[in-house]
DNA sequence: CTCCTATGTTGACAGTGTCAAGCAGTGGTG
DNA sequence: CACCACTGCTTGACACTGTCAACATAGGAG
């Protein structure tokens, strides 16, 4: 986690974590299959501090129709907030969503179902989970990218999220 | 171009492209300064290849509202049939939007005016612009990661266009 | 005690980005 | 013509990386 706190996954080396672990050059193999384990469970963990924020705002909030945007908002906070944590995430080289990890799968469903019954009980159809998700996704992805502030990216993201729902 | 066809940015060594090129390891430094830009001119043309999809798209619709869902899907599309080359265009260890290249810039520019104008004369509002890009980046990215089909991620974003348009 | 497993070690290999120095043409200038 | 700058390329080196193989060591299970 720290590791990603400072670099981005493709700029972390199994070397140097041994070095910083005062460890040979080798150790990390007895605890990683190759580099694509240690990112993968970097992706795990991650995942997990992500749903775990979504969750939190999910569960928190007053009414349904906030509990969609604060949900969709601890989602752009974390992109912003862990941008080499969420990279990782759903860098396609290391988590495969065909054949996802045991730590993984259960992580993926629980995001979906959590988006997803938020989004019906603010009167959505189940179908419209994917906008939702892509919409703060793709929020996230940008404005961790640099391309607009946090402010503005969750701006768009309340703006464009009670333009969808019903009413 | 053809590189980013097969091999994802990270996995591009100048070595390799000297060999394709059959010079020796050293000559690409003669036409780039050094790894990152040979990966900022591919993410320059990667960038004009997808603005130009999205300007043809909206240029060929038939009213207002297509305009946005037609721009929309063509984004998702190129984000879908070139993941690598779209990746290396938001990839903020090659372009940074603070400071863009030359090449880069304008096509920014251009993207966002593209789907600003037809989001505004669709009836949308200024600002609801940045809701557009983030939706259509967000199911690109996802989409192009797996985690639905192109049909799903294209009906996602009609759907939830025609939401966020007014009336 | 013996054996196995987990964890660590050193040593080696190919591959990479990058720097430095040098070489061969080519085009323009005096 | 001679000269010079320059562009494109070359070879050679360096430190670094992921990964494999072989070996050491400790601690618990039988």
């Amino acid at each position: 986690m720290h590791l990603l706190a400072e670099k981005a996954a493709g700029e972390i080396s199994l070397r140097e974590v041994a070095r910083a672990a005062d460890v040979s050059h080798n150790a990390p193999y007895h605890h990683f299959s190759d580099r694509r384990g240690l990112l993968k469970v970097l992706a795990e963990r991650s995942m997990a501090d992500l749903v775990a924020a979504v969750r939190d705002a999910i569960s928190t909030a007053s009414d349904p129709a906030s509990a969609v945007t604060d949900g969709g908002a601890a989602y752009i906070r974390y992109a912003v907030e862990h941008p080499h944590g969420f990279d990782v995430i759903y860098d396609p080289t290391v988590c495969i969503p065909g054949e996802p990890s045991e730590t993984m799968a259960p992580l993926i469903v629980e995001l979906e179902q959590l988006l997803s019954e938020a989004s019906v009980a603010a009167g959505l159809e189940e179908q419209s989970v994917t906008g939702v998700w892509g919409l703060v996704h793709g929020l996230g992805t940008l404005c961790a990218a640099g391309h607009f502030t946090l402010d503005d990216a969750l701006a768009a993201s309340a703006d464009a999220l009670v333009r969808m729902l019903p009413g």
